[in-house]
DNA sequence: TCAGTATAGTGTAGATACGACACTATGTCA
DNA sequence: TGACATAGTGTCGTATCTACACTATACTGA
């Protein structure tokens, strides 16, 4: 490693766009920063890459910490590197969006002390760092993606019902969708499993539950099959 | 300044797959490397990030520097950093690509007594690093987003027939098109303007020149206009 | 100069996919 | 048991896509 001192080198960090989805909105996890810079300001959770793990590790690590998040879809979105993005010194993110099921994970009870909360993305705070800028970057990744690849369901619980899954698709995509439409066209492309059972405790007549099959997409898509909305 | 000696920090790197095409195939631009690691094998265009430049300020200048290029059009492709992935310590390189008509530039002459080549995306060598795998998500990147995305063009001189324009689509996605539909397809999308020019030197009927309207392009795109192949 | 040749440029018809649209069925609740 | 809330279902007109073949034009070389 003789030559190594002539490398210039930067700090590298990550940072997670997490969406979920509540019955009406988008939303986006964020952590109240709790140290300079920034302190008490909200932020992507996120943190310092180690030199010994990969970006994407470092990402599902600092989920974890932050959110207490564990096993959920993560994908690398864009990387900011701007001089002067970080007050302190050159300091070069690896962004990264996750789609989660709210309700599959109580995070705040995970959170070490430190405040995370859910906001709609039509009404988030003022932000630290250029994270707002990150979070634009996402939400257009996320309404571009969602029309040609099967991310929807990551966003529900396993077993969902049709109207849920419609619903996924108008609040991301910002429009409303035909009712009989939506179902011919998903129910089409064979990638959902009908299960046997019914929504609960609703008050009205409960709609069948279908759950997401993995195993046929990745087949089909071999075959050449595109999924589009 | 006082927090800072606590980060981690590493090698920031960029590097550029940069496309051209011929008239039969899709083509890389590849370097030779001088220098240890891998001196003598091919790679991408690339170098470390400075700490007072942006990383697509970085590219541009690696692809002035290694290809002679400048004014392409560039975007930013995907973060490869897997420790491990450069035998000197942990390196990060933030890869770009680029689209270039090759017509355009002389590469060679440009390149300061480094080897630097166009090969077939088909056919090229063993590559130093993990960029064998950049080139690949490149070429997954290119294809997916030439359908979507009025790119097809940078790779052309800018007045260029239809059979050009065709041959562009056909070559990069890999399959025959039919020329009537093609060729309806892409005028009614009015983002071609006509020229009073034709073809030179060509051993038949010279066909028309048109050029793409970029103004007309974004015009449309406030509209709500997508472009789609 | 004319025959050959290489590509330019053009239209249609059948099949498929898409969008718009409204009513009945089923369960809960008061 | 009646009011309510949502589930679940089919058709038809229109737009879009695909497949397909011939004539026009310019250059070439004998």
């Amino acid at each position: 490693m003789a030559y190594s001192y002539e490398f210039p080198r930067a700090a590298l960090t990550v940072d997670c766009v997490v969406f979920g989805l509540d019955s009406e909105d988008l939303k986006v996890l964020l952590i109240q920063r709790g140290i300079d810079p920034f302190a008490g300001k909200w932020a992507l959770p996120g943190g310092f890459v180690r030199l010994d793990e990969s970006l994407e590790d470092a990402a599902r690590r600092e989920l974890q910490e932050e959110a207490g998040l564990s096993k959920v879809f993560l994908e690398q979105l864009y990387t900011f590197g701007d001089p002067g993005r970080d007050p302190r010194e050159r300091v070069v993110t690896v962004a990264y969006y996750a789609l989660v099921n709210i309700g599959d994970h109580n995070v705040k009870a995970a959170t070490d002390a430190r405040n995370a909360a859910w906001f709609s993305v039509t009404d988030v705070p003022s932000l630290a760092f250029d994270h707002a800028k990150v979070l634009k970057v996402a939400l257009e990744r996320l309404k571009g993606k969602v029309v040609y690849q099967p991310i929807g369901f990551e966003l529900l619980p396993r077993k969902f019902t049709l109207t849920q899954l419609q619903k996924v698709y108008e609040i991301i995509l910002e429009r409303e969708l035909d009712k009989r439409n939506f179902r011919r066209k998903i129910l089409e492309m064979g990638l959902l499993e009908e299960t046997d059972e019914i929504e609960q405790d609703v008050a009205h007549r409960a709609a069948r539950l279908y759950r997401f099959d993995e195993a046929k997409y990745k087949q089909l898509v071999k075959k050449g099959f595109m999924f589009e909305l």
